[in-house]
DNA sequence: GAAAAGATATTTGTATACAAATAATCACAA
DNA sequence: TTGTGATTATTTGTATACAAATATCTTTTC
């Protein structure tokens, strides 16, 4: 049994239970995405279409639009008689993604932003529960998953769909590097940091303060940045 | 012969001109989005996948491509047994759609603006010799068209990847609701109005300042949403 | 005449066979 | 041994037949 069989059980049994293709598509397009920005499918694997369709139970041609549109979002390049491989973030890209998020994280705090109901404090309460949880035992996977689940939490903090669309698909295009750069040695550092800004960002949501939220986030943005770049350079001298 | 024959001649000649599957695509792509965003297709139109198909001289196996790519960009439709439709833009979507286009043209002057330099300038000379001859003969066609191809000069003003895709993809989602909008007597108006922009943009590049080119375009999306929204309503009045 | 039920037609979704492109392998010669 | 050419294998791209879903038309019944 693989790794991501252990994550993501009977993908073939949700897809003969949905109703529509749209609904097949959206099961296939989430996992495979998953798989990639949890490195399960780390970068320059090989994403065999007769083999997923064989893991999900289908044809190549559904399967296929999954891949396509995974290819339109930069997570796969596809090539006749090479194959469909998992794209690398190179450093040039992960600047300029991370300069245009840190803008767009200021407007979820100015634009539209959301009113903060019960709900979403909730939803916040349990975001600064698992990082407290994740600190005491840091762990690469959870800390992956935590990243990608609160990502999505904060979305919530803006009503604006178009800017939480482009939000999504900026953070998926990038959000994989932390799992590729992070060394083992800077591991719990890293998660204290992380754990840090949940709890801060926690706490301007629980009063009420969006913009402060997004103050925030803006800033661990650009800080994570920087350590981002740090790591890189550090793993190019080892290389060399 | 139909009207987007004349537009476009040949694409099946293009196809098969075409070296690779990506060539192919973006032809497939872009002459589709054209259509759409120029109204050849109007709101509510059935793309019919044969029809198109037998268009393009291909089968419908790589066309879908192109619609499902189209499908994600939110410009069309697909319901199995009802057909592929060119989606309407309601006034919803629309607002919040210029609400983060104005802040990502702010984004254009201050994250990564483009050196002005000579070609750059000549482009936006002759953006200025359009609009003084669309003003001179006021047409919907060509208005239409010089508002895609003023966005593509405009979009050279940063050298931030992702800020242009994001910017590309919010642009073409409601783009076409000018030519839905405008009634024919206001034509002439809101040409002076968009040939008045173009000439003061060009102007702010010529002396080298991206940032005030940006402003300036910023300040005419805020006045052309409120008067599209100020239409929306007038015809909607006249319907009911 | 109207409404409902069934049959028919139309359209996208899926499966599959084959084509095209690339990579890997192997044979062979220098 | 090494390089080169041809051959084979692998993979995505394309064409096509069929399935599934929806809409439309027809018929029937009240």
């Amino acid at each position: 049994m693989t790794r991501s069989e252990t994550q993501d059980p009977d993908i073939a049994g949700q897809l003969e239970a949905a109703a529509t293709a749209q609904e097949r598509f959206q099961i296939m397009y989430t996992v495979l995405r998953d798989r990639i920005s949890m490195l399960d499918y780390p970068p320059g694997t090989q994403l065999s279409e007769e083999v997923l369709a064989g893991e999900f139970g289908i044809s190549r041609s559904p399967l296929r639009k999954a891949l396509q549109i995974l290819e339109a979002d930069g997570l796969v390049l596809s090539q006749q008689g090479v194959g469909t491989l998992v794209t690398d973030v190179d450093l040039d890209e992960l600047a300029q993604v991370y300069q245009l998020r840190m803008e767009l994280n200021e407007l979820t705090g100015s634009l539209s932003p959301t009113l903060a109901d019960d709900s979403l404090k909730t939803l916040f309460a349990s975001m600064r529960l698992r990082a407290e949880r994740l600190r005491a035992t840091p762990d690469r996977q959870a800390f992956a998953r935590l990243n990608i689940d609160f990502f999505h939490a904060f979305q919530l903090l803006t009503e604006n769909q178009p800017l939480r669309d482009v939000s999504e698909k900026l953070f998926y295009r990038t959000c994989r590097i932390w799992l590729t750069l992070i060394p083992d040695r800077d591991l719990a550092a890293e998660v204290a940091i992380f754990s840090d800004e949940i709890l801060a960002i926690a706490d301007a949501v629980t009063v009420g303060d969006v913009g402060a939220a997004a103050h925030i986030r803006r800033a661990h943005l650009s800080m994570g940045f920087k350590r981002l770049t740090e790591m890189q350079q550090a793993e190019g001298a080892q290389a060399g």
